[in-house]
DNA sequence: GGCAAGGTAGCACAGTCGTGCTAGAAAAGG
DNA sequence: CCTTTTCTAGCACGACTGTGCTACCTTGCC
């Protein structure tokens, strides 16, 4: 009944992750499609076997890549969030978490790119997305009442509408930022949603 | 040299249409990756060898169908901005052809959102994605331009970066409209494209 | 040492894939 | 009538798919 033996030890979190990591590439290189079973345990150098040994279907490796882009965007943000200095730069730097400035969130951004294609036809992806995008979504209302009350926006908007705006131009640039990086590079992007942030103060 | 017979006129650029959209029909229905020729052959009620007469390869498929979206917003886009009344409403109603606004629309942006995706590893699709969003960001900076001039925005705005602006709502109202449809109804798309117009000219 | 369990490896199956290919049906000019 | 061309049909090939499955290696407790 209880466990007798303990043998090695090996973090299966940490292991899900390292195979996880893996599937990025995968999906990044060649595109969801070709996330494979076969190609997955190729990139990470591992073997079929051992692979569903963490992800019994291949369905729940995606599930995973997905969840994963989501934790890590959440736990940069959160960082950001609990950083000092004034208001409205640290809104912003929170804000950015989820756009793809450098080479790690534009890794993430693309596989949510992918993964977002794919959930309007898979259900399991579809429900995680939407948790996810709730969570965005009420944070940046939360980002518009914050700045009305402080001062920083004008007291007569509609929070909840601007909330709205506000998701649309986040996940806007996200989408332009991967699809026109040339175009559209991480200094225009900041540029774009601070010119956001402070036109919602615009009273002139 | 010269043709000497014309047997059975069919008009090709029509087949090929037809054709297209049963290729939409099973990306709204089982995604990108289960548009394989058989499937597309079996949903439009033909075989694959009359498939493979029309699109030679499995990306000249994908190619058309991505085509015909853009084609089909832009013939739409310029239907409006052709009509009469006052600018504001009629801008808007142009940059609303490219939003899921009805069954149609909302056809034509799942299977963007699906290739636009699916363009992030096919330089074939990439291509053709660079030259429709070249476009679309060409025209809403055109859009903030005429606000401009016509006094329906603020004069000193900086006009590239608002358009750039716009793009972003544009694409992120499109986005979530198609992966968030209960929080997202039409009628408030048009609600939160309508503030940001009517944001730029706001000077209180 | 033995043994149980965690972890790895990869074969086997039945199926789907894209595409090359041949063969026939349909239609219009001679 | 026959010929020519367009269009349709679908078989055949080799490659790849997800998953069930067995066998093996490694580890740590008894």
């Amino acid at each position: 009944m209880l466990e007798k033996a303990v043998p090695r030890i090996v973090d299966a979190d940490q292991r899900r992750r390292e195979l996880t990591e893996a599937v990025w590439r995968v999906i990044r290189r060649d595109g969801v499609a070709a996330a494979s079973v076969r190609a997955v345990a190729r990139e990470a150098g591992t073997s079929m076997g051992a692979l569903r040994h963490w992800f019994g279907t291949q369905d729940e490796l995606l599930h995973f890549a997905m969840t994963l882009v989501m934790e890590r965007a959440r736990t940069r943000a959160e960082a950001a969030a609990a950083a000092g200095g004034p208001l409205v730069p640290r809104l912003l730097r929170v804000l950015e978490e989820t756009l793809p400035l450098d080479e790690e969130r534009r890794a993430e951004t693309e596989v949510w790119l992918a993964l977002t294609a794919r959930a309007l036809v898979d259900p399991q992806l579809a429900g995680l997305r939407d948790r996810s995008s709730a969570e965005l979504h009420a944070f940046c209302v939360d980002v518009v009442r914050v700045l009305v009350a402080e001062g920083a926006a004008r007291p007569d908007l509609d929070v909840d509408l601007e909330g709205e705006r506000l998701y649309a131009v986040l996940d806007g640039l996200a989408v332009h930022a991967v699809t026109r990086p040339s175009v559209l590079p991480p200094d225009r992007v900041r540029e774009v949603l601070a010119t956001h942030l402070a036109a919602l103060g615009a009273t002139r």
